[in-house]
DNA sequence: AACATCCGCGAAACCGCTTTCACGGCTCTA
DNA sequence: TAGAGCCGTGAAAGCGGTTTCGCGGATGTT
């Protein structure tokens, strides 16, 4: 910056009135006389003064920033879902005078980067994707720093969370396939470490349970998310049972891998083997066969996130809040 | 935050030096005895502190802040491409000490909120994404405010900019249909107001023009990057040149919708038609037939713009970044 | 031995805005 | 009409670092 901008000081000397009125004006305190007010937008307006953000920071507290952390490698933002997520969350925030700052790194302990740059203050709040652990976030309440989570915590019952309904999705997802009549429907679950995983077996189970049955030995196998690890599963699945009719895949990645090895096993999807995935990513509709799935509202998540982020700032109390998934019904299943 | 953090001044009575000895250690300035050093350096450790970056970012003038803008709306961070780009970008910013602050809007005018916001000096740079128009980047400019550009800008020669090879990169798409005998080789374009989208038609008729030859009449459609386009453009061409024996599309998701209604007019892909994308995007693996296309290093394009970045700031010279683009051969060509 | 240099260090000004505090002038009550 | 209570306002003290400036002593030069 060469120009320098002017200050507080000019503006109070072209406005006639002191820096403590300008500071008043500009934070919209309505204690002051509105002919001198309107003197001060004069003088901000001629100048064109814009207030330093900095100073502004160091003598209120405030930093009007917001930290979005990502607790994994580079390789997360990849997947669009999370890319969307924030989106909704930076668009949120940047309407109510807030900025993102983003942090893509893997937390872990207590004292890397991250944990060192939301302990200094610099930031007015902070809102998690993908949580490994708790610790961090625990350590960060405790400093009374507003949180808020994306996706189910593991064991913090009272920070503030946004999800999908990735129980009802997935009891929706396997409830059609039965409908479908499908007799032996298996599960690739996510990361079983991830709550989100754990919710969508749970949904899966329940409507086995419902049908007063129970999946077969090596019906429910764990995955990674990963293409690779859909396509593996469905070949171990297809050795172990011949006869199988269904798979719900708890992601879409996940599910084309799976298609793609049935089709490459001779198998016809949905004709033989009936798919359905998780997310209704871009690849589910750009997929041949089309691919059945449950859609969540990413962008709504993520919007979901900012405003709880507000309302934690305006002090008003917050309850979780989970978003409806939704059916869609295409050509796989 | 309720509990208050220990300050210079603390640090210097603890270590038993002034205030401004404990900058110096803090900041690495070497003129300080060893001995002194080393208790300013106990004294951060024993009492846990951590410099507080708004007032340091008040007095020194430097924010620690780089921005990253993406001149577009939400949606374009469903496209993984930019959510990947800026992993990169802030992985390598991150270990030079910098944090990422995130910018979605459209940039448009001169005056919006971030317009205003890189304008008051708040950040120390700013990396540009999907660049629209060069108004604003002009005026930062001129404000001294180091700046990158991702992808080539339209009329700015020099601002720094990273880009990937797309001239070379299209024009080896071409060069190997070419080679696999086509005769008749399409291009569907992206959207025409990108540089992006120029140098790859360039490169295609690059090869067109070291072949003696010219591209048929409505062998060159303008697309926008979206699968929709790709379908209608594949049917626009095949109904105008029904001996059509290739297409080139400018990324992978036209290519996929290219793909997608050519087999449901019953032409196979690559027999009877060879088609090639541009990304080597997630959807190029998954896609069946799997995608031949041109594959950018997008990782390494973020980490470009992120270096050019430092080296600005260490105040180097610095140059325009070209990537090499790389064939990547599969089924579908 | 006398004088110019250099070096490590602390005092203090400063970055630009926020906020407390107290003061002068007014209105209101008894 | 004197005392209490308000209100709009400015002076000034921060917020927590950084950086300039100059001092005292050690070193180097004739």
């Amino acid at each position: 910056m060469n120009t320098s901008r002017p200050t507080y000081s000019v503006i109070a000397k072209a406005a006639n009135v002191s820096e403590a009125t300008v500071s008043r004006v500009l934070n919209g305190d309505d204690s002051v006389h509105p002919e001198r007010a309107k003197r001060v937008h004069e003088a901000v307006e001629k100048l064109g003064y814009k207030k330093n953000r900095v100073a502004s920071a160091l003598a209120s507290g405030r930093t009007n920033l917001i930290a979005v952390v990502i607790d994994d490698d580079l390789s997360i933002l990849q997947d669009p879902f999370w890319g969307t997520v924030t989106s909704g969350v930076s668009r949120v925030l940047m309407e109510n005078g807030l900025q993102t700052v983003l942090m893509v790194s893997p937390v872990g302990s207590n004292e890397g980067g991250v944990a060192h740059y939301l302990k200094s203050g610099e930031v007015d709040g902070a809102i998690f994707f993908v949580l490994h652990s708790d610790a961090l976030v625990n350590i960060l309440k405790r400093q009374g720093l507003p949180l808020v989570i994306t996706g189910t915590p593991h064991s913090s019952p009272d920070i503030p969370f946004v999800d999908a309904d990735n129980f009802g999705g997935a009891y929706a997802a396997t409830k059609h396939l039965f409908a479908q009549g499908c007799k032996k429907v298996a599960i690739i679950t996510g990361d079983i470490g991830t709550t989100a995983a754990k919710q969508r077996l749970d949904g899966f189970l329940q409507v086995y349970r419902e049908a007063g049955k129970v999946p077969a030995k090596g019906l429910i196998c764990e995955g990674d998310y990963s293409f690779e690890s859909g396509k593996e599963h469905a070949k171990k699945l297809l050795a172990a049972h011949p006869d199988l009719d269904a798979i719900f895949a708890s992601n879409d990645l996940m599910a084309m891998g799976a298609i793609t090895y049935l089709q490459d096993a001779g198998k016809r999807v949905p004709e033989d083997i009936k798919v359905v995935g998780f997310d209704d990513s871009l690849i589910a509709q750009t997929a041949r066969p089309a691919l059945t799935t449950i859609k969540q509202d990413v962008v709504a998540l993520g919007e979901a996130a900012g405003n709880l982020m507000i309302a934690q700032l305006n002090g008003q109390e917050v309850e979780p809040v989970i978003l409806p998934t939704e059916l869609v019904i295409r050509a796989s299943a």
